[in-house]
DNA sequence: ATTATTATTTATCGATTGATCAACAAAGAG
DNA sequence: CTCTTTGTTGATCAATCGATAAATAATAAT
């Protein structure tokens, strides 16, 4: 008997489970999944969604807000500059909590799918990922090794290019699991680890010179 | 006067001619991309596309050989064995050849729209990408430091792990560039010289031991 | 208990999409 | 020049998809 009543939910609650599926759905199927089949996953009716939701595309947007905007840690920024802690553990602390959100199948894929289709999220979003956190992080590693400020010497496009090398080594890794299917063979953390010291024992060569007056 | 006149050409040709473009158009727009669309970038009428591929599935299909199997140079084996050249050499030259290949608008993103339909295609591709070059460089390598070969000593994950690292570096190029669409302020082939040179110093300290009797 | 409000469903529209089939037209065979 | 072959097009089908409007039913208000 109790097989399922109709549900009739407050509108905030229910929004709420709209978006949190959504992102699910649309991690899986990509932007041009069918709002009916969504509607299903939900166990509602398609029309219904555009009760909650002007368009298919406002409810992606709300996917996107939630995802890349709701999951990032401002904590992270204390982490990186926080000098009270030795730099490599502050870089692992950072990349593996980072590490924590982003290498899930629903971020992991929804970059993606948002990249290829192309607004400009992914670009705006990882100005900020550099702002937040790729600057700040060269900041601190040239106070370690004695170097200028950024604020005296900009970044270099070598330095940059380090950070990216580290950043593509972990993302690669939710890649090669959530895109082509392929499980990983090796605990996240270690890989993180090693990554870490690889890049702090290479990044010295590309620092700039020491004297610069 | 001479606009264009009504083409009648050799089925080979045409069949040539409908591949080549759909190459672009799938890495463009996706699998989703509609066939009309494709038929109009080839000022063909639609059904024609019928008459050359039984579905769209099948042209798919076509699109995944063309890129994926047809630009496979079987030279790279070579290049990455050939021990008359010092080792560094050897890596670099490929690493630059198949960064040509892979690191151009079309692969990068038909192979991120693969893996995101997924079938095992990806797995697929990387599993021969495994055997014809990453085990041959490990190979290669525990020749140039003195161990065991991989016949003796099976690859260990950290191995292989050191490798995914250097082919993620040089993908992520890809991945920014084209499906981010953020500008590269770097040339790639300094990159790929960096890259090599710091996977090389840095892989003797997953070599397993010297003496294993 | 009756009424008002609104969350949810049923029915449906208009546009799009992969695919099919008959008609048309360009080239070669005789 | 006529006939045959076949590359190509026009017309159209059936299914799918985002979106809308009216009908229904659950909850709150009086």
């Amino acid at each position: 008997m109790p097989i399922r009543e109709q549900q009739r939910l407050d509108p905030v609650e229910r929004e709420g489970i709209i978006a949190r599926e959504a992102v699910s759905f649309f991690a899986e199927h990509g932007f041009e999944g069918q709002t009916r089949e969504l509607a299903k996953r939900l166990q509602i009716t398609q029309p219904l969604l555009y009760r909650y939701f002007p368009s298919k595309d406002a409810l992606i947007e709300r996917v996107y807000q939630e995802v890349f905007v709701g999951r990032w840690r401002p904590s992270w920024e204390k982490i990186i500059t926080d000098r009270s802690v030795p730099l490599e553990a502050r870089l692992i602390q950072f990349y593996r909590e980072y590490a924590e959100v982003i290498l899930t199948y629903e971020w992991i894929r929804l970059f993606m799918f948002a990249g290829l289709k192309n607004l400009g999220l992914n670009a705006r979003y990882l100005k900020m990922l550099r702002e937040r956190a790729f600057e700040k992080l060269v900041e601190e590693i040239r106070l370690e090794y004695g170097r200028p400020s950024i604020r005296d010497l900009p970044i270099t496009v070598l330095e940059i290019e380090m950070v990216w090398g580290l950043h593509a080594a972990i993302f690669y890794l939710g890649v090669r699991k959530f895109i082509y299917s392929m499980p990983l063979e090796t605990d996240v953390n270690s890989i993180i680890d090693a990554k870490v010291a690889t890049f702090l024992s290479g990044i010295h060569t590309v620092l700039p010179a020491k004297e610069t007056v």
